[in-house]
DNA sequence: CTGAAAGCGCTTACAG
DNA sequence: CTGAAAGCGCTTACAG
């Protein structure tokens, strides 16, 4: 047992051990045909022994794969990302690969040097929640030939670069509809940032809604937002302050409306009496919040699964079923939204 | 630029090139210090060109370390969870090293499957939030080598496992010594599993504030839960079917929060008017839900934050301060909590 | 400081 | 099927 340790064991040694040749015991190590069966057997045993047959394996295994899937995030920092990397996680931790986790925090300098790291210690395959952002970006992984999936991307990045999106154009719609099947007919938006394909998407989505249903498509009603609570707050008491306020706000994303609830709760409005709230997401701090929210649903933890197949593909050399997949949106229906018809709401100017 | 990619150079070929023995070629390479700075530079310059450097640091690096930081959790799916991931990630990113995340997903099988993943592409080190079980279960990490921080877990490991955790005895005796200060003197507790030391602690620290009030300690008024919103759901309900229900509940943990929150608002019930609810973490929950939530604060980022710092010093078999690091909790007062004496309260039998 | 020489651990035709 | 032989890429005393 103890000797096992002691020195690492040399082929030289199980060749005088099993009474063979060394380029014999180098045949068995490399699993070649032509060797009589019991010699094999013998010189295998020897290898497992000493060790050389686990060095071996580890020695191929650490060629073909690190052992390690990388995950990128913008910022980690939100429901948002828990929710995708929660996906990731659930379907790697049923290979024998390992999900590392990094962030920018939102620093094209962390990026970078994340990108250098990569190199150093390889990856197996990324998985980038990218919402934006060139395809020249992805340079670095082109090089090293490490296979990548983009999730949340707008999906025109070009045949080249596999990614999961989910339908925020219908998504937008479908929220703007529910709406307007209410009765609502003032209806604003607060964006995420107009740099994201998935924020330009929703609000397209809130146009063509307002559009099929003959609605006017106000300016001062498409409020710019970044996603985050703080603007959610910031642009709700500036539609609040118009001359001819909304009656009711599509949030733009689940976090946001957190901000939209606190503003309305400041001035005293209730929702849904005075104010319909529509988030987008889905987090689990949707349905917690009082009243829940009203929301269109985006599977994230589904896009982190469905990126790591897709990613386990590539590792593997298989073909993608399709380079390009988006899952689709849902409404779900809670109690942050009323018809404008219905009882109690107090009447304005 | 093309040929140095199309094969990889030997010592032999920079050797010719320099016009000097591959001896010297090989002490270049090893830094050692007999080689004439000409020369050095010379050769240097050539295995530089030709990727030979890179490809020796990159195997001593491999030998020193993987580059990897692990991090194991029950399940990765609570907020809790997702805090200390956020402070690990923080000091990792300044780092060159990335972090891996797994989770057992509250399975014992997982749990072994993952400590044969790490043999397999081994760790720099790992970072356990466990908040129980046995030393014996280390035993695979000890084998290896591999260093690794506890978190969350009550210290009764022994000198040997570094471990840092919050003062969950405190923050239990501080949340219910702060509805006594508010007049109440029916307060239940819903505890988390009784396996935890963390949940033992707290339910101590409310004992123990209670008796030094000099006020009894009622069976009844002591829940069993899991920490999850559904046993807080369930419990509430118990405690309010009670001939003499509690003014207050200590939720155990936030998560428990939201289930009491919910039972209390199913039967109509408003907090803090009809009842007063105390968490225990701060989870960024807390201060979205209606009334905001009244809690103690465990400082889970800072736990992930320290942990990491600790394991960064084993790696580099530096001395710790101190094995075992306690964070101190915070009373964080908001709204799910009224004095007894105010207004508006009905009357209770 | 530097190289010729010996050696290590392994692989790869080649001959039988 | 197997081994003797040649060879590769590298390291390590040793001599000068």
């Amino acid at each position: 047992m103890k000797q096992s340790f002691s020195k690492r064991s040399t082929m030289t040694e199980i060749a005088a051990k099993a009474g063979v040749s060394i380029p014999t015991v180098s045949r068995v190590l490399h699993q070649r045909p032509d060797v009589a069966p019991e010699t094999r057997k013998r010189v295998e045993q020897l290898l497992e022994e000493h060790g050389l047959l686990q060095r071996h394996a580890k020695k191929l295994s650490r060629k073909e794969h690190s052992g390690i899937v990388d995950m990128l995030f913008p910022g980690f920092d939100s429901m948002y990302s828990f929710e995708i990397a929660r996906g990731v996680e659930e379907v790697l931790a049923r290979t024998d690969r390992r999900l590392a986790i990094s962030s920018t925090h939102h620093s094209l300098e962390l990026e970078q040097h994340w990108m250098s790291k990569i190199q150093n210690s390889p990856s197996d395959g990324a998985i980038l929640v990218l919402a934006h952002g060139e395809p020249r970006r992805f340079d670095p992984l082109h090089r090293h030939n490490i296979p990548f999936v983009v999730v949340d991307h707008a999906g025109e990045l070009g045949p080249d670069t596999p990614s999961v999106g989910a339908t925020n154009w219908l998504g937008g719609r479908t929220a703007t509809e529910y709406l307007i099947s209410l009765g609502h007919r003032q209806i604003a938006v607060i964006t995420g940032p107009t740099t994201l394909p998935c924020s330009q998407d929703r609000v397209a989505g809130y146009r063509s809604a307002l559009e099929t249903a003959g609605l006017p498509v106000r300016p001062d009603y498409i409020c710019l937002g970044d996603f985050s609570p703080d603007s959610g707050y910031t642009q709700t008491n500036v539609l609040l302050d118009l001359s001819d306020p909304p009656t009711a706000i599509f949030a733009g994303s689940d976090e946001q409306a957190n901000g939209v609830y606190r503003a309305l709760r400041d001035r005293g409005l209730s929702i849904p009496d005075d104010m319909s709230v529509i988030g987008f997401d889905d987090v689990p701090t949707a349905s917690i919040v009082t009243p829940d929210l009203t929301t269109i649903r985006q599977p994230l933890r589904e896009m982190g699964r469905v990126a790591t197949t897709m990613l386990l593909h590539l590792i593997n050399e298989e073909p993608l079923d399709s380079v390009r997949v988006e899952l689709t949106t849902n409404l779900i229906v809670r109690n942050s939204c009323q018809s404008l018809n219905d009882a109690n709401r107090k009447e304005r100017p």
